[in-house]
DNA sequence: GTCTATAGGAGGATAGAC
DNA sequence: GTCTATCCTCCTATAGAC
């Protein structure tokens, strides 16, 4: 409770994916937060603002752990291994946020949409580069680069929407998972045998 | 224009689908419908009851083409291309309906959830079925049904997001595509070697 | 920094005429 | 069936005191 910028964004994490972003009032995220609502636009010129904060902070800490998830990695095949793991892995630990940040991009005005949709697409090139390496060095059979990073990439997001962190299987036990099968996919699956 | 509740439900698919269900008005669909916001309650009890009967007929709908897709079909593998083939086809086929009915849960009253959610239900048990089915039989390798069956469909469903109908890949294509990466998949994917 | 009070507007829904 | 008129609630955001 140290700081009530935190704590605001917090309870916003909270509300925005329990009850969705349009569903979530002012009124609501300054009860939880233990304020009066006046006192959100000290630290926030508007519920959109918010929003976008958080999932700007979102975007940048998932580039990070891949960063982070592929440095000292070589091989290729384990660098897509890594990569995979590290999406699946950030997605479960912090789910919420991905929640938020892969259904709220509705709430966004054009310029912070926009600025969001640049980082995405930064990400998923990351992914898109290490498939066409792969192909390329006759490690991963051919295919569709771009249309395959889609799929493996909503495949893994996945997670944060369905997720039971109290659930059965461990987040490191699901990650392994859709490594295991995003690999056998790449390397046996000729996803349609398209030259392009 | 002969009729006016489908001349409604056709401009809610496009707006919701466009704006998304929060940010469009009942004003915005009676403009696009040429009549008055009033009118639209001559047809719907309220906005919620038009967002629901979108679904529930998406829903429908999609249950119906699946079934046909299998009727006839009878060798398990074929099987289980035939209902991937089927999936990606009406998703892309109808996608803005499916985009809604994958993103606007959230607009939903509770009891409406609660049906929309069971026919989705019903609608994966299908699909973990034949899995099932194709594991115990030994042609699928083995590996979590249920993770596996919300991976798949949620790989195809995409396309719904994604899908652009003027881009260089038939729907036919995209579906084979599919078929293939998911067939190898599951049977060299040995997803985490769990037994359940 | 946080509060009280309120402006200002939008949007869902209804009443009742035609 | 469709229209006009309007109610009523809710919510974002701001002004200004403390």
């Amino acid at each position: 409770m140290a700081n009530t910028k935190e704590t605001i964004t917090d309870v916003a994490v909270d509300l925005f994916h329990q009850k969705g972003y349009f569903a979530t009032s002012i009124s609501d995220i300054a009860k939880g937060s233990g304020i009066q609502k006046a006192g959100i636009y000290y630290y926030f010129k508007s519920k959109e603002a918010l929003l976008f904060h958080i999932m700007m902070r979102t975007m940048d800490e998932l580039m990070i752990h891949l960063e982070q998830c592929l440095e000292g990695v070589t091989e290729i095949e384990s660098r897509m291994r890594a990569a995979v793991h590290g999406h699946v892995d950030f997605h479960l630990r912090r789910q919420k946020e991905n929640f938020i940040a892969n259904s709220e991009l509705r709430g966004l005005s054009p310029d912070h949409y926009r600025a969001i949709v640049k980082k995405r697409d930064a990400y998923e090139q990351i992914f898109q580069g290490l498939m066409q390496q792969g192909r390329d060095t006759g490690v991963f059979a051919k295919g569709d680069v771009r249309i395959l990073s889609y799929a493996i990439l909503t495949l893994c997001t996945a997670g944060a929407f369905w997720f039971n962190p109290q659930g059965r299987l461990s987040i490191d036990e699901i990650a392994r998972m859709y490594e295991d099968f995003v690999l056998n996919g790449l390397k046996h699956g000729d996803m349609g045998g398209l030259e392009q």
